[in-house]
DNA sequence: ATGGTCGTCCCACGA
């Protein structure tokens, strides 16, 4: 069995206490990071290598910056998403990772990507149509990556409710950058790929939230919504064993504004 | 309620 989770930490220095203490308790094997907000050189490597994560990271100072640890060996395939030599936001990481495989089972190779999707607000400004246009190119990224017929879990803060059982309030958000049906057509186009949902899949129209806003007590009212999904390739999607949003890293002093999603594969 | 949250960086901006 191995546990993936997906979490934006909305700055790794300001939350590297809640991050050491959440990896000591959950025992993720894969961990796709978002938010970063800073470079390569100041992400705090040796207090995560010293619970025996190897790191991958692609780093931006203040903004964006988005990292793979896992604790198996771990090799960079890619830091940028295809599609646009101009974009240098640091918004897509992808992994190999070299699984240890069980009693008569070959050495697995399993691929992680950690993807942080451009907000997109507001929605009348160029932040929109780039959104939308890096949605696009996720999904050419992923549709190649689905012909290699690998287990493949892709993570991170989508920037998108799917659906208005993932949002507390659908009708004051329909107009959000998150909610807008331009934005849900392109991560159903996703799904449409073949990837599967590791919480929709097991959960259901679950109103189970993986964000809240920190202004006007909205954790307090559980006035969320699920915008950091776990996509799944059918040779994952076949293994799925359970999935989760783990809130306790959402009630601590100083939290994130986002919480982790976690899935169980049997590997 | 001329407010309201947080992180980064120093003045707003992005979320």
């Amino acid at each position: 069995m191995a546990r993936f989770a997906t979490w934006n930490v909305n700055s790794v220095k300001a939350r590297i206490g809640h991050l050491i203490a959440w990896l000591r308790e959950s025992k993720p094997d894969v961990v796709m990071l978002q938010e970063l907000k800073t470079e390569a050189e100041s992400f705090p490597r040796l207090e995560i290598e010293d619970l025996g994560y190897n790191i991958a990271l692609v780093g931006q100072k203040t903004y964006n910056g988005v990292a793979v640890l896992a604790r198996h060996p771990l090799s960079v395939e890619c830091t940028r998403l295809p599609g646009d030599e101009a974009d240098d936001q640091a918004r897509y990481i992808e992994a190999l990772i070299e699984m240890a495989g069980g009693k008569d089972l070959p050495r697995r190779v399993l691929r992680a990507v950690s993807v942080y999707v451009p907000n997109g607000n507001p929605v009348d400004s160029e932040k929109f149509p780039y959104k939308l246009r890096w949605l696009e190119r996720l999904g050419d990224r992923l549709r190649h990556l689905l012909t290699l017929e690998e287990v493949l879990v892709v993570g991170g803060d989508y920037n998108v409710a799917p659906a208005d059982d993932d949002v507390y309030d659908p009708k004051a958000w329909a107009g959000d950058a998150l909610c807008r049906p331009e934005s849900r057509a392109r991560y159903r186009a996703l799904l449409h790929l073949g990837l599967t949902d590791a919480l929709r899949a097991l959960h259901g129209e679950s109103h189970l939230y993986s964000y809240w806003d920190y202004q006007g007590g909205h954790w307090a009212k559980d006035e969320g919504l699920r915008i950091d999904h776990l996509l799944l390739s059918p040779q994952a999607a076949d293994r799925l064993a359970a999935s989760g949003i783990d809130r306790g890293p959402r009630r601590k002093e100083k939290p994130s504004d986002h919480t982790p999603v976690w899935c169980d594969l049997d590997l």
